[in-house]
DNA sequence: CGCTTTTGACCTGCGC
DNA sequence: GCGCAGGTCAAAAGCG
């Protein structure tokens, strides 16, 4: 085995589309994801062109080379229609904004709930939930204005509010079934407000709500899974209206809630989470690993133009990752993966306009 | 003392 | 209208 494949920490792919709004930190890489297969075809082949098995081998890398130029077209037309998506919404939300808003102060608030009609407005501003289940729109997050509208006639109002609901993802966490506690590690600080246990699940469900900004909208559940209690279930409704909290020290590396003895339990495993899957549709949520990872891609991309010594190793690494790259795209399970991580990628990558 | 978790009660939405 | 289930509140207790 080539001793740089071992020295891998990962083989996360740092994929780029080409998107026009590169930065100029991710242009090398992207130009050169661009270019491997011209390296390929022009210059590994020439040694072994006297070998039987290169014909096949070259008609392979002409098929892979298609396939990958198609999927990469395939890719900028998705990039291409996301983009008109995301005018287009961005548009409606402005158009909604801009509209006649209708605040707490419509007394739109249930009478009947005896705890809101002694509450201030500030604590309306901190629970915007409870003003039929809209988002705060705050610090430019702009997710869910429309619920706010036409709240004055029931039908509409609960049509709205069904369409615009806060942005959810949901975040697989694996976690150690001896771990009782609840605790998802996300790099914000969560205070816990309530716990039930659901119907449809033993484990109990544990609420929390973003305690690091008091007026951040951000709610999380967090709940075993019902299959696999091996797994925490963590759903996000909202976004952060705050940047993340600065990293705690490693002596403090919990979820940043408080000091009790569940906090302390769950800081008891060093090792970060293992995020098994999480929804491509909250850029806000933190993923450290990744970042470093594209880090380190990046200088490899940099690192790309070495003395000759070290070229011969380079085209072998260009072969396995072809071959790898042939391999993944057969498994259909993968191909789903990459879908939802070129999504959450495009989200990264495209400009944002609010 | 200030902050957090716990936990029973309360409220609301939904299906029947 | 009623009952159920999910979500939230807030007092009490724990912790540093």
């Amino acid at each position: 085995m080539d001793p740089w494949i071992s020295s891998q920490p990962s083989l996360s792919l740092d994929l780029h589309v080409g998107l026009p709004s590169l930065s100029r930190h991710q242009a090398p890489v992207a130009v050169a994801m661009a270019k491997p297969k011209v390296l390929v075809e022009e210059n590994f082949l020439q040694p072994l062109k006297k070998e039987p098995e290169v014909a096949a081998l070259e008609t392979e890398l002409q098929r892979m080379s298609e396939e990958n130029r198609r999927l990469a077209e395939t890719l900028t037309a998705m990039a291409a229609k996301y983009e008109a998506l995301r005018s287009q919404y961005t548009e409606m939300v402005a158009g909604a904004t801009t509209g006649p808003s209708s605040t707490s102060e419509g007394g739109s608030v249930s009478p009947s709930r005896k705890r809101k009609t002694s509450e201030s407005l500030d604590t309306a501003a901190a629970h915007p939930h409870h003003l039929h289940g809209g988002q705060q729109p705050v610090g430019g997050l702009a997710a869910a204005p429309a619920d706010q509208m036409e709240c004055t006639s029931g039908e509409p109002c609960k049509r709205i509010r069904e369409e615009c609901k806060p942005k959810v993802s949901k975040l697989y966490v694996h976690a150690d079934p001896s771990d009782l506690s609840l605790v998802v590690k996300d790099g914000y600080q969560w205070r816990k407000y309530g716990q039930k246990v659901t119907k449809d699940n033993p484990c109990p469900r544990a609420y929390f709500r973003c305690s690091f900004a008091p007026a951040c909208p951000v709610k999380k559940k967090v709940q075993r899974s019902a299959d696999d209690n091996t797994i925490l279930v963590a759903t996000y409704e909202g976004e952060h209206n705050h940047a993340q909290p600065a990293p705690a020290p490693v002596s403090q590396a919990h979820d940043g809630s408080g000091a009790s003895k569940n906090a302390a339990a769950a800081a008891k495993p060093p090792s970060p989470p293992r995020y098994a899957a999480a929804a491509p549709a909250a850029p806000h949520h933190p993923q450290p690993q990744l970042h470093r990872q594209h880090q380190q891609q990046d200088a490899v991309a940099m690192s790309v133009g070495e003395p000759v010594a070290a070229a011969a190793s380079e085209l072998i690494r260009r072969n396995l990752a072809e071959q790898m790259a042939m391999t993944l795209t057969r498994d259909p399970s993968f191909k789903a993966a990459l879908v939802t991580a070129l999504s959450g990628r495009i989200l990264e990558l495209s400009p944002t306009k609010d």
